[in-house]
DNA sequence: TACCTTTACGAAAACGTGGTAGTGTTGAAA
DNA sequence: TTTCAACACTACCACGTTTTCGTAAAGGTA
């Protein structure tokens, strides 16, 4: 076993001090060429490199940023994460993911687990229990503590951060447009609770293109998903009107379960449409 | 703006020594009742957490685990790293994950970067051009130095460590079984390059289950995708042959490809089976 | 009084690094 | 000969912890 190798050992090895090797290998004028080079030489075969918890301590600052999302089983956050990653990977970076899994416990205890010293600032898009229950304490407090933190998707005005966020509404608008321009009538809507932002914002796209477009809104063509897991029974309750020609989900998991529940009752998918990418 | 407060901090407030306070956090019974209370009480107010770089820098621990895996806007990764952020948080450990986006220099870098104190292990799912150039030397240098490393789904023979992997060849012949049972005579197989240890595998569960049951087995209804970005046009290419009454996909990715293809050149699909989960 | 034990705390080292401030030697200018 | 600068290197501190060891004061015993 080959145990990583530090200045000190190397130091020691060379007879030297652990300033000559640590000035050598940043290629400092202080140290003569003949040493400079011997010390480059052994470290270079011993495979030397900075421990980054040392450099971390010292530098007080760790070069990573954590990420905390709701899930990460999901098409949108995935991708997010993954072009989060490329540009912090491109600028030296790293980051720690942190899943809340919906839970507001979660992603307070999260949040401090890494406010602690691992990371620098963070990424996050908000649970569905901190939308819900309003209590940014945790955020607030890494904020006062000078950590950067920007939002993104699931927001809230209660912070005071920068935050990146697509026309929810708008979004929502255009795809319910298209579909009435394709000439449906009776459109419904598979959507997020309320007190999570963009359930509230598509909810709203959706109303009022149907207004626009003078279609007459019907409280019983929505319906709200709180719970995933049982969707399904909800969904195909939705399905039963057979008079629905078009449904517009808010992303792809419902669209899915929709697909697959449609099938199972038999309906025939006409067309399917997508609004991203 | 509040900063972190250390302990060295609390000790000059209340006139002790840093291990005093220490100390008296750790409920040691070397400090006397008095003062520990008086300690508690100041580091509560201040909210006082130990700073886990500090912390790992003595202990010469991270509690955390590199991930490493080719990407993860995929149903697979983003579940398999769902599991092990749950596991990995009920058992106190972060997880920092790295995409090498099916890049072998982009999985050498991250490790390196990881290895030197960032993490104190590996999960990891080797790229697709680790697999192809059949070099390792990045992962045997830190099991050398005595980190532990697991490997998953794709995984390679010659470097010695723990595997998790299922049984891809029977998952796939059970796959390709159940639609020949269901009547398909001309079953087409979209999968990975050979040298992806998965796609190799699954073929051969193709292979077999046509053997088994006396399918003739036709070269041209195999297609191996090496670049996913341009496999719509194979995919369109394969369904050009109207006499295909089913198509294996050995992902969920092709899968929707296949089904968006079909769909612009006017297929109808019958029948939709899932097999994991 | 002389000696020992207990209590309650502090000093210092260690983890690995990097930067600031020395330090001793050599050679050259005054 | 003195003085000063350049050179080549080392000592030391700090980052925030935990832990081992040390020790002063107080109390107890003979």
């Amino acid at each position: 076993m080959k145990k990583k190798v530090t200045l000190k050992q190397i130091a020691k090895e060379l007879d030297v001090s652990i300033s000559t090797v640590s000035k050598s290998l940043r290629n400092s004028l202080e140290i003569g060429e003949e040493t400079r080079l011997k010390v480059q030489a052994f470290a270079k075969f011993y495979n030397y490199k900075p421990n980054n918890i040392a450099l971390s301590l010292k530098n007080r600052r760790t070069k990573t940023i954590g990420i905390i999302i709701p899930e990460i089983v999901h098409y949108f956050f995935s991708t997010v994460i993954n072009g989060i990653e490329q540009v912090a990977n491109e600028k030296g970076y790293s980051v720690i993911i942190c899943l809340s899994d919906d839970s507001f416990d979660k992603e307070v205890m999260n949040m401090e687990l890494l406010a602690h010293g691992s990371t620098d600032g963070f990424i996050m898009s908000l649970s569905k229990e901190t939308q819900f229950k309003k209590d940014f304490h945790h955020i607030t407090e890494v904020i006062d503590q000078g950590m950067p933190v920007v939002m993104f998707d699931r927001i809230t005005d209660e912070v005071h951060c920068d935050k990146v966020i697509i026309d929810d509404k708008k979004a929502a608008y255009e795809a319910v447009d298209y579909l009435i321009k394709q000439g449906r009538k009776k459109i419904a809507l598979v959507t997020t609770v309320d007190y999570v932002s963009v359930g509230k914002l598509r909810t709203d796209g959706y109303t009022k293109a149907l207004l626009d477009n003078d279609i007459p809104f019907e409280d019983q063509l929505i319906i709200k998903i709180e719970d995933v897991d049982t969707c399904e029974i909800t969904i195909s309750q939705l399905l039963e009107d057979k008079a629905i020609d078009a449904v517009f989900a808010v992303n792809e998991l419902f669209a899915v379960t929709i697909l697959k529940t449609a099938h199972k009752m038999g309906h025939q998918i006409h067309e399917l449409a997508f609004f991203y990418k």
